[in-house]
DNA sequence: TTGTAGGCGTTATCAC
DNA sequence: GTGATAACGCCTACAA
């Protein structure tokens, strides 16, 4: 069943036909309702590799993901998606890993198949040398690339982003004018969001007039991390003389791990331990006390992020740069 | 730069750059390389639409998924993308929700882009009506269909699950034997998975002598379902003087919840109540103390699921139905 | 072993 | 408003 078939069943031509598929002005009402008729009753759907083939596009954006099982990028996924599909867009899927040459290859993936725009999620995909950005460059060459939760400066480069310095700082702020006096800031991610929260944790120690101690500032990360190991981590540093009477964190999962090394240590939260998280995922709720937790509008993000790559790909002008601000979401782990 | 330019640049045919693209045997070794050595200098790639109008396939496979955003889902989502992308095939993915009709529409578009085959992630694709089922075998006629999780026996329809009722039951058997006698199973599906979850309930009741105690065996699901919710929802059960020394679920989620109720009662975990999750995700390690939990060999599952397609793909007769034994993982929520 | 030519199903550009 | 017809870029008999 294709266009002929088609044409022939209306007595029409096939670019009659092609004209009412594609709505064009051009055709008299009485032709397009025959023909829609002739479409209904076979069932007909176009071919979509010929139409791509014709239009060199299949109205597809494909979807870079570090890791789609890490909670937040999993809930990203599910409104990028979403929001994709409702506009008329499928979504092709690459789980690429922090690796670059696997997101290199990824890239190269999408861009083999001609997808018509790229999202990559996570600030993972930035790399911290210009050289390492070189296939992020290669990728907006050729279409439009949205970049969730990543700052590069780049032409056809969109960066939708919270401000993640702000709030980290703001979030330190609290802490420390709840009363806390050292604060340890544990991370996982050294990249360009990576520096920003950690830049705000400095920015909230100078705003309160305090020096910044080296040993609070703790980058931990592993492949697979589990709640168990950012514990044992604690513990490790516990054991080592490390003395605080906070944890903020640039995830959710090390705030969970927090809980868990207070319990461990018999510490009571927050009496004794105050605890944020960063994210606002599902996890805070599942922790004893809930965690207090960064909200880095995820879904207003996802939403954007799918605007501004539709609009991108109608050729209109979209901002290069768009910063949400976060809410610091007071729960059980943090006092007041 | 089509394979125009590369045949011209070569001095052979465009049959003669199609063979060596494809691998055809049919080409002399010295042709070949200097075809390559075209092809890599000039960094050609085919057309994929061109190509997939030719032979009608991108080699892509659908992923159909209620909802991404839930652990388990999205961990099966990246082993089935990395497993399918490893081999040569891109996914499509489709976050359908649960309702009948988006999941259809699901398929149809799918179907409509010509996917080579699709993968339906979780139980609730298939429906307990006949006449519910209806958009899944018109899937099935088209391409080959792999259910992860589910069961449903038709024509190119492959299914992929665990023993949920042995493991339910083995689950509950354990709980029995170390000394509960009141059981609450608290479930959140009713489709096929669900019902055979419960009757592996039934089935350990039965193997101890027990029966069955209607108020025992509670339904509760919500459309975005949170720990708090559920803890509530047992508090409320409480209170109606629901009385219980053990929670079996199906789901992990619910026994996070569970946890939280017994936090908010006063109860000890496990030595007032001891609580079983199901799925065996990140989430047992969150919760205090950690969530017993079945593991239900997802990632096992996904392989076995990756394989199944590409066989299929190839025309090889592959088994209907393949199930795999679920493991009780045993953690701080039990006893013993 | 290699080349020629027709087909895949659209879209788009012309005439009429 | 409608109809031929040439792209689009590849694959693949069939011929040489």
């Amino acid at each position: 069943m294709n266009i002929y078939d088609i044409s022939r069943r209306a007595g029409v031509s096939i670019a009659t036909v092609s004209r009412v598929l594609n709505c064009s002005p051009h055709v008299s009402q009485k032709t397009k309702e025959r023909v829609l008729a002739v479409i209904e009753e076979a069932g007909y759907v176009p071919n979509a590799f010929a139409r791509g083939l014709g239009l060199n596009s299949m109205q597809t954006v494909g979807l870079l993901c570090p890791n789609a099982a890490d909670p937040y990028l999993s809930q990203a996924l599910t409104y990028l998606e979403r929001g994709f599909r409702s506009h008329g867009y499928d979504c092709l899927l690459a789980c690429t890993g922090k690796e670059l040459e696997a997101r290199a290859a990824g890239v190269k993936a999408m861009k083999d198949r001609h997808v018509d725009g790229l999202v990559m999620m996570g600030s993972t995909f930035v790399e911290t040398s210009e050289r390492g950005n070189h296939y992020l460059r290669q990728a907006a060459s050729t279409m439009p690339v949205v970049l969730l939760n990543g700052h590069y400066p780049c032409e056809n480069v969109y960066c939708v982003l919270c401000d993640d310095r702000r709030a980290t700082a703001e979030a330190a702020q609290f802490l420390l004018d709840g009363g806390r006096k050292r604060i340890l800031y544990l991370y996982h991610s050294r990249n360009f969001s990576g520096k920003h929260k950690l830049q705000g944790y400095l920015d909230a120690l100078e705003s309160r007039g305090l020096s910044p101690d080296e040993r609070l500032m703790r980058y931990y990360s592993e492949d697979k991390m589990s709640v168990v190991q950012v514990r044992d981590f604690l513990l490790e540093l516990d054991a080592e003389g490390l003395r605080f009477d906070a944890v903020l964190t640039s995830e959710d999962l090390l705030g969970v791990g927090a809980v868990k090394y207070a319990r461990a240590k018999g510490l009571s939260v927050p009496g004794d331990l105050s605890i944020v998280g960063y994210n606002n995922s599902h996890l805070c709720l599942c922790s004893e006390p809930e965690l207090t937790s960064v909200d880095n509008k995820l879904q207003a993000l996802c939403a954007h992020c799918v605007a501004t790559m539709l609009g991108a790909l109608q050729g209109r002008v979209m901002p290069q740069l768009t910063v949400f601000a976060a809410d610091l979401v007071r729960r059980g782990s943090t006092l007041g």
